[in-house]
DNA sequence: CGGCGCATTGAGGGCGGTCAATTGGTGTGG
DNA sequence: CCACACCAATTGACCGCCCTCAATGCGCCG
């Protein structure tokens, strides 16, 4: 899944670093609570609905989604975290999981005890905030995707999941020259999409038609990314990959 | 649009109070740093998509909504906020709005600037945990209604919009009995639901049929609570009102 | 070779969209 | 007091996107 070397551990400071460099000794103490990293398999729930896990996830490598099982049996898949995402931050405060965290490809996660978390904010209340920012930012995706799920077409939902997708993984040097690993089967892309697998599929043959994308079992190659961002009408603002600091 | 007597600051730290009751000197000193009260007529732009506010701010009374307005022209309301809550807490940390907040109603607001907002916090820990708290629970909600907007049928996410906004508005003393005031036009549920206007008064008048509700103007009465609670599958844990005290 | 998971293809139907016209309530100016 | 404007709610006709239900192809592994 690696295309740079890059530690798995950095491309979480990377995105910590958007909302402020934590100073060397932040580091250090972020890093000190950390568990010793442990594998996941793919298919595997990691944290199940309504669960109260005392710690919360970070994952290094691979890709996990949140899903919500519905009555019908139907799974909705309401976020994918890439590698450096931060699963279950909001398990930190929130009383329960409202949703499950399963693994999609075999990866690899470290776990930040709750207990350690907060005498951690007590201590460095900057870096408080900044974990406080990443959980806004996963609302930012949210809200997006509220509007994406809601009023675009399944052709253009499919082919912004493709943009946004590619610009994370970009982020945390797991995708180059338009070419990612998409660790989603067609089915689990509907999960996330809100539409049946049939129709994905469907999609998938327009976007490879238009000469948008190859896209072979789960590799993913973006012939045309301007094309793409256009039938996406794509605008990364939302994924708030600028630098800010705190003023 | 009051039903109890409650004053209107009330109905916020009653909101904080679930994440751990703040003592009187954080109570004072939040209080301390909020604006006088404003008014902002019905159909007003509060905030601005792309601005970059100083302060946030508290709702005290009315409803306002989250647009963002789309290419063609509509619009996506992506949250409904009621008295109590926080509009734009996460402006405090993030770097632009991704969206604008419009007021639905007549509303009375006061804000709380990010610079005294950030003392707070460094001052006292718990309370900017709260906070964060807060737009924890606005994050629940976003991912609640994905699978709402994604998975449902019309019927069902009208239905599950009612039930929502009645267990809200209840929360803050402004609904009792099953009656509240429904402060959307039917083209404004749409823009809630993802739903065109036509569509939304189609399902208003199944609704009455099924006598689950009465629906006039703006008033709804909920006829049959338990009725309208199975169509919608309501589960209301993800809207967060239990008790919950800092371990 | 047989089983299994995933991708693909086809047929048919329904939910909800657009377009357009009408009703009714409210407010305003003459 | 009435005429008019305006906004929200309502109704009807038509149609297309996407769903469901199947069946088939295909690569991989035991």
């Amino acid at each position: 899944m690696r295309v740079e070397t890059v530690a798995p551990i950095d491309r979480f400071f990377r995105r910590l670093v958007r909302y402020g460099p934590p100073d060397a000794e932040e580091r250090a103490a972020l890093q000190a609570i950390l568990t010793p990293p442990r594998t996941v398999a793919a298919g595997e729930t990691m944290i199940r609905q309504f669960d109260k896990p005392q710690a919360s996830t970070l994952l290094l490598d691979g890709l996990v989604g949140r899903v919500v099982t519905l009555s019908g049996g139907s799974q909705q898949i309401t976020a994918l975290q890439v590698p450096g995402d931060f699963v279950d931050l909001h398990a930190f405060l929130l009383a329960r999981m409202d949703h499950s965290v399963v693994a999609l490809t075999d990866t690899l996660v470290t776990t930040a005890p709750h207990r350690a978390l907060r005498s951690l904010m007590d201590r460095y209340p900057r870096l408080g905030r900044a974990l406080w920012y990443l959980t806004l930012v996963d609302a930012s995706i949210h809200r997006h995707w509220l509007t994406v799920v809601g009023r675009r077409q399944a052709t253009g939902r499919a082919a912004h999941l493709l943009c946004e997708l590619y610009v994370r993984l970009q982020d945390v040097g797991l995708a180059r020259d338009g070419a990612f690993t998409l660790g989603l089967t067609q089915a689990e892309v509907g999960d996330v999409l809100s539409l049946s697998a049939v129709h994905v599929n469907r999609v998938v043959q327009e976007l490879r038609a238009r000469g948008l994308v190859a896209w072979d079992r789960r590799q993913v190659v973006i012939r045309d990314w301007d094309g793409l961002c256009a039938l996406a009408e794509f605008e990364p603002t939302y994924l708030q990959l600028e630098d800010q600091t705190e003023t």
